[in-house]
DNA sequence: CATTGGCACTCACCACCACGGAGTGCCAGA
DNA sequence: TCTGGCACTCCGTGGTGGTGAGTGCCAATG
């Protein structure tokens, strides 16, 4: 079966490149893996695979190179999963671990995640918008001020200042806690911001009126804020130092799309539930400026239930089998501890 | 005097060197600047200050570059303040006034000085050390867990997930609130430890004994944490990529410190209050891989009360009065903004 | 008909060389 | 003390030829 070989060879010539970055020719192909045919038997075959569209030579006389539409075949047929060494398993569970709150725990994945696949990773803060809220709570700092504390199911706490038009009361502050608990505590987000709405809506002779519009306002700000929808954690930018040549072409845009998280988001794209691995390769994400870069990212969250999404962020040319298991990995974790928490 | 010519000469060298990244020889100076001599005069000079180690020439038969020594000597006595356009002002006081917590303050803090020196800028998050306890707030969230919520005057926000020995009592959890807000509230960081430490030992016969403990031992322990003393945004990376060449020597090394806070903070070095700006050039700073980096910072906070640090690290070759002027500025606004609060 | 060895061909890469130009150091004269 | 002149140094550029890895094609083979 010819078929069968030809997938063989494109195989072989993206690990061989993926490995060594240097277009692979058909004598060295030959060697390196033991494909028991001659170097012209793996030469036909590699003008057909460019004639379909997998490979290209960079220039004649050169080796060949996948193309996008090869690593896209590479991915879907032809990987093998990679398993994790115990050691890096032990690594992962006993560094993440360690971790004191969400904050944390965020910046810990980035973190093993760069080093696992030495490439950039990126990890979305758990989204408000699947969270439930889990409990309010309302400070006065002054006499006409008060901090309003919004902790959340994923453990997520924002907090929002409230100046007041009148002074405080205690009696009436500890009565407007209990109403805005009764009224949000366990909610979704999208059903707490719209029945504290109504609670806003104090009739003017009640006490609450001066003090619960403010309040509410600034609890529903802090609940739709996209601003926190768009919060995430970015790490092993130094990886982007071994790109060494094509740095124009790769790093200098990459860079510029760490910095634009909104950019990075749309490039992590829907997060995928269930240990679903996505992966994008080149020109299929949505910038062109990116046409260099791939992503492999998946959603994390307990009970497979994707808050959010993390990946990675590298070159074409990079180790998906590998990535995709430090990914998968990763977000197992991840979940499993926010399901602890 | 040729000694004031001299030293016009190596303003001239340092201002066009940093203009155009190219060594720069005798005639360009004197058509550039006007001088008011021959390029022959200029070369003299030159050679004396050559001797004198402010500059070098990089080989023989090319134009002079500024000596870290030279960069010095032109910081110290050369340079003169250059004030912020209108424009610029405006802007810093626009992007930071919409910040809604501390979070956002110290994100578009960065990002403000990042595009303002089109450079790597760097704000350390308030130190713990130096804030008082506002107030302590203590959440139930299942019978045998609670959520102890650490505000302070800078505005940070610590939580700590509390587990108990026995399920929890409403009022013995008020009371716990209460003591515990007594002890620590109004307190320095520092101290509201020690105090906090006398609460936890309860006679064992005290109601309390069960519950303190923990809580007390988890409070202090958000307090004195030292990751939390290196906590620190990082923005502009991409501003490494105008580096263009001299990629090895100066950002890969910049582009691995960014990911170790530890590593930066050393690098920003102490706070300095009052307005003063540190300017640290290349080998001056206490790593040799980054011999090839100035960092220039100052510290900000209330009351020109140091609380922490920020600033910008770029190559030795930069606009250090442009660069010294910004940094004073976002530090101004931002002090401004953390005393409003 | 797939596979193979052979062969001519194509280019990227490297080393070498020549040369123009920017910049210097030094010296003699103003 | 400054200036013009002059010889010198080297970097950068561009052209040239050789080498080698790699290819495509073809005729021969099982």
């Amino acid at each position: 079966m010819q078929e069968e070989r030809r997938l063989a060879v494109l195989r072989a010539i993206v690990e061989d490149y993926v490995a060594t970055e240097e277009p692979v020719g058909s004598k060295a192909l030959v060697e390196r893996h033991g494909l028991g045919v001659s170097p012209a038997t793996v030469r036909n075959d590699m003008a057909v695979l460019e004639d379909e569209g997998y490979i290209t030579q960079p220039h004649t006389s050169a080796g060949r190179v996948p193309t996008d539409k090869g690593y896209r075949l590479f991915v879907d047929r032809l990987t093998t999963v990679k398993p994790m060494s115990v050691a890096e398993k032990r690594a992962v569970s006993t560094f993440l671990d360690g971790a004191v709150d969400l904050d944390d725990v965020v910046q810990r994945s980035v973190r093993v995640l760069s080093q696992l696949t030495r490439q950039v990773a990126v990890v979305q803060y758990p989204t408000l918008s699947r969270s439930t809220v889990r409990h309010v709570e309302l400070v006065a700092l002054a006499p006409r001020r008060l901090l309003a504390v919004l902790i959340l199911s994923t453990g997520r706490v924002e907090q929002r200042l409230v100046d007041l038009e009148a002074d405080l009361d205690d009696d009436v502050l500890a009565d407007l806690r209990l109403r805005v608990n009764q009224t949000a505590t366990g909610q979704v987000i999208a059903d707490a911001v719209t029945a504290l709405r109504g609670l806003g809506d104090q009739p003017p002779t009640s006490p609450l009126a001066v003090y619960a519009a403010p309040v509410v306002e600034a609890l529903a700000d802090a609940m739709s804020d996209h601003r926190s929808d768009e919060r995430i954690a970015v790490g092993g930018a130094a990886n982007l130092a071994r790109y060494g040549d094509s740095f124009d072409s790769a790093v200098r845009p990459l860079l510029e799309a760490l910095e634009e998280h909104v950019v990075l988001l749309k490039l992590l794209g829907e997060a995928t539930a269930g240990g679903m691995v996505t992966v994008r390769i080149g020109a299929e994400g949505p910038y062109e400026q990116l046409s260099a870069t791939s992503v492999v990212a998946t959603g994390y969250g307990p009970q497979d239930d994707a808050l959010a999404t993390l990946g990675v962020v590298g070159p074409t040319r990079m180790d998906y089998p590998g990535t995709m298991t430090a990914v998968r990995a990763v977000a197992r974790y991840v979940s499993r501890i926010l399901d602890e928490a």
